[in-house]
This record gives C-alpha cells, structure tokens and sequence, in this order.
DNA sequence: TATTGTTATACTCTATAACTATA
DNA sequence: TATAGTTATAGAGTATAACAATA
C-alpha cells in the first residue's frame, strides 16, 4: 500500500472514531451527533430561521423540523414568531442550549489537546497545512460546476 | 483557536466531506456506507457467519440481517449452509461483490493518489504518524478498562 | 407565483426482546 | 443451557411530495 492510500485510511478511521467517540458521549441523553449539529450551526449563525438552518446543515426543512422538535421538547431551542415574515419562526438557543455547546466546547478543546499532546509544533503545523489542501480538494472533487 | 484545536477541526471536516463524498457515489443505487462496509469486511474475513460479521462491525446481530437481505437482493452476497452447523449460514461474496469491491478498491486509490498529489514525502510521512498516534490515543481513551 | 413550515409517507440504520431451531 | 438467526417493535436520521398560510 503506498504511503497516500495508508494516509488516506488513517484519516478515516481517526474520523470514525471520533464520531464514534462524539456519539458515545450522547448515548442515551436527548442529544444526538444531528441534534448537536444543529445546536453548533445555531449558535454560529444567532436566531434562524429553519430554513437557514436547513441550508446551513445541508437538510432538507422537514428534517429541520423533526430536529427543532426534539431539541424544543428538551428544553435546548425554542421556537417564536419571526418578527417580519408570519410564515417563519425563528429558533433560538435557551440558556440551557448555550450551557450545552460551551461545555462541549470546552471538552472538545480538551479532546484536542489530548490527542496532539507531545507533537511538535512543526508537526501539527505540516498536519494542518495537508489536510486543508485535502478539504480544498475535495470540495472542488464534489462541487465540479464550480470547479470547472 | 489553539492549533492543537484547528487540527482537530480540519480533521473531522476532512471526514465528513470523505463520508459525504463516499455516500453521494452510492446514492440511487442499492449500496450505502453500512451496507458497503460489510463487503469489505466479508472479503477482509472470507465466507462468514452472520455473528461474526456484527462482530466485526460492531452491530447487532439484527441489523446483520437487515444488511444482508439488502445484498442478497442486489446479488452482491449470498447465503449458504453451515457445513457442520445448521443453525447458522455462511454469507459469501458472489461474483458481483466481488467486482463491487474490486472497483471500490480502485477508486480509493485514485482518490487518495489526487488529494496527496504534490504533497512531499515527508510531509506525507508526518501526517502518517501524526494520525497514527490521534487514534491510538482515541482507542485508549474509548476503552478505559484496557488503557488503565 | 414563490416561500415557510408542516403533515403524510417511505427507506435506512440502529437497538432490544421474544422466539425457533439447533448445538 | 447456550447459540444462530429471525420476527416484532421502536427510535433516529434522512428524503420527496402535497398542503396551508403567508409573502
């Protein structure tokens, strides 16, 4: 196996095990790894609409819908009327919501820390600057209309 | 943002546009990731017993079924008898699978050799290392009665 | 006429529990 | 008594299509 193609496997399994290892940490509380995406885009973009969050996770609005629902029901979104436009709502972070996403947060920057603890900063520097070509790569692999 | 935390971030970008990318050239067809997993792990273990295959995918024996009825319909597995157990079955690859996996294979390899292309050696064998240590540490940190 | 969100329907992946046939 | 696989049931994530309210 050449040297790409082991890379290449390396780097999906260390994302299968962080998946993995994200959705663990949820096991049998309310939060699910789509729930908590949704959490993560809210609090990026501030109030949404869902169709703003539904564009911004790559879902389609029914899919929003069912996600808002669940995360309503535990108290991390709410739901109210947008101010302008009486067909949309807008989605919010509860305080709860915002407690949720700073602490994972903070896990997520311990996590980090963890795995890289003891690598050289050259090295996470080459690491870096190779997988952000590899995601430029393969943005332009899967979008060939505005690659071409 | 720490760059300890920046590459923790662009490795699970780099995953989840590898699994978008990995979904989008299966999608309309009767293969999906789960379903697509288990060939490769039926051909890494040869003819198989459905508990060993949840085993080796870490599923339920359930699900096993549910996969395997899909691939037997696609024809790209099939059931036999146990020779010396009959309660269990031996799935197989059948010809199809076989060139399923074979394709597959081929086009991970063209897909690695484009997103490492122009990316040194030694940068290469950075990467390779670093990522090697994420996951051990990931393995350690998921099973603490083995790490402890 | 177009957009927002919902109801209706369906498929996939996943799980546990109960059951049958066999070991 | 234990194991292999299935049926039964359930929940989550995803999709498209049809529909009501509003723009």
């Amino acid at each position: 196996m050449t040297r790409d193609v082991q890379v290449f496997d390396r780097l999906i399994e260390a994302a299968v095990l962080i998946q993995d290892d994200l959705a663990r940490s949820f096991a049998g509380g309310p939060l699910t790894v789509a729930r908590t995406h949704l959490l993560w885009e809210l609090r990026r973009l501030g109030p949404s609409t869902q169709q703003a969050l539904a564009a911004a996770l790559g879902v389609s609005p029914r899919n929003v819908t069912g996600l808002v629902d669940a995360l309503e029901a535990s108290d991390h979104v709410h739901r109210a009327a947008h101010p302008s436009d009486r067909r949309a709502v807008l989605v919010s972070l509860t305080r709860r919501g915002v407690r949720t996403i700073t602490t994972m947060e903070r896990e997520r920057t311990e996590l980090a820390a963890q795995l890289a603890g003891g690598v050289s900063e050259e090295d996470l520097e080459v690491v870096d600057r190779v997988l952000e070509m590899i995601t430029t790569r393969l943005r332009t692999l899967m979008t060939p209309e505005a690659g071409s």
